[in-house]
DNA sequence: GACTAATTCAATCATACGTTTGATTTAAAA
DNA sequence: TTTTAAATCAAACGTATGATTGAATTAGTC
């Protein structure tokens, strides 16, 4: 059985992954996709059965050692005695933004597919809740202990900000550059990075000011 | 010449805005559209020309009153000696984020849409953005008055966490209210308004510290 | 080399799309 | 009432979509 296919399954694979990056889900055929990895068109029913399994493993096959990685980080971060903020935001932030120096592979691909998600209109948008449903879990919990006199609720604020600014530059990171003439680039990743980190900390720590009821 | 038409423009507008913001522009047909106004289906082309230009028309309804508001608000803000990072913050976010509890119309499916549009693959994107510059323009000398010591490329980096932050609350914001058990619920304008204000302004505040290179 | 399962292929399915047409109806102007 | 323009309508246009079929081809096993 399953001898392992040869490429024709990845190709698909890759192939959809960066059209449905560039040009959105709906709008993507499984024309488009099998002339771009020069299948034939029957080839994605037959090793997906279908176009919405296609996108499933699109993303299955990315996320998972994203999430792995996540929680990797924030294990090392929990060795440490107190846990900083920086650190655990981190944790969450650097595996997605990271993506985009993506050496070999188009991962950079992927981060736009995945941030796009989060605006999508119902059916994907949950799918991809029930993968972060442990992450947020995991997480939440982190910056409670980082920041122990905070309330639970502003913290569940505080991450919903930051994952939008994530989300955001993802999917519109380029716009930014453009936009500025090139003095915003997010391709420094690094930098990119400690920008966002350093922006949420700050968020997360000095938001709870002034007249609250 | 043009007796002013009765309904029918109108109810498309309408029916082409709720469902562009709950489907999705390309997921959107014109005979859903059409269905839903109770009207013909040759009655978009009749009216608008094409589908294209329908889009325009729902996005051009609604984002010149919102942006006129923005600067009005601006200008209240700069008529203060000194005007405040919160201040300046409150004019940019306050119009759209108050589109949720527009009452009559359904303004809140317009803030839907417009958030999706930041992810959306190019042409939308780019016309969103022609909208814009002139406010970028205007709220980018405001912030860098209100915080002269911070460098100007900060502040746009500052600006477009800001607006990442924005667009997700615009678009999955009723996620949070899902997962979070109604306890984070963006229903509450107001709330949720000073929340993002105050999350923001300590990020622009805050993220100049640390070695910067 | 013979047999078998896995894979690829060209062709076609029914359905849905945006747009166009020309006749028909509605309503305002004369 | 007659005339004329605006608006609506059913029907069809050509194209593209996701899916399916059965034959042809490849590759692995005996």
């Amino acid at each position: 059985m399953t001898t392992t296919t040869p490429h024709t399954r990845d190709r698909l694979l890759d192939s959809a992954e960066r059209l449905f990056a560039e040009n959105g889900v709906n709008a993507t055929s499984l024309r488009h996709i099998t002339n771009d990895a020069e299948a034939n068109l029957a080839s994605v029913n037959y090793h997906f059965g279908s176009k919405e399994e296609l996108f499933r493993q699109v993303f299955a096959r990315r996320i998972g050692p994203i999430n792995e990685e996540r929680l990797r980080l924030l294990d090392t971060c929990e060795a440490q005695s107190t846990p900083s903020l920086e650190c655990v935001l981190e944790a969450f932030l650097a595996p997605t933004l990271r993506l985009r120096s993506d050496p070999e592979q188009g991962g950079a691909y992927f981060m736009c597919l995945m941030g796009r998600l989060f605006s999508e209109p119902t059916e994907w948008k949950t799918m991809l809740m029930e993968e972060f449903s442990e992450i947020f879990q995991r997480f939440g919990t982190a910056l409670q202990m980082a920041l122990p006199e905070h309330a639970p609720g502003d913290l569940t604020w505080h991450l919903f900000f930051t994952i939008g600014a994530m989300a955001h530059l993802m999917t519109a990171g380029d716009l930014l550059k453009t936009f500025t003439q090139d003095c915003c680039d997010p391709a420094d990743v690094e930098g990119t990075l400690r920008r966002l980190i350093d922006f949420s900390a700050a968020g997360f720590r000095g938001a709870s000011r002034g007249e609250s009821p």
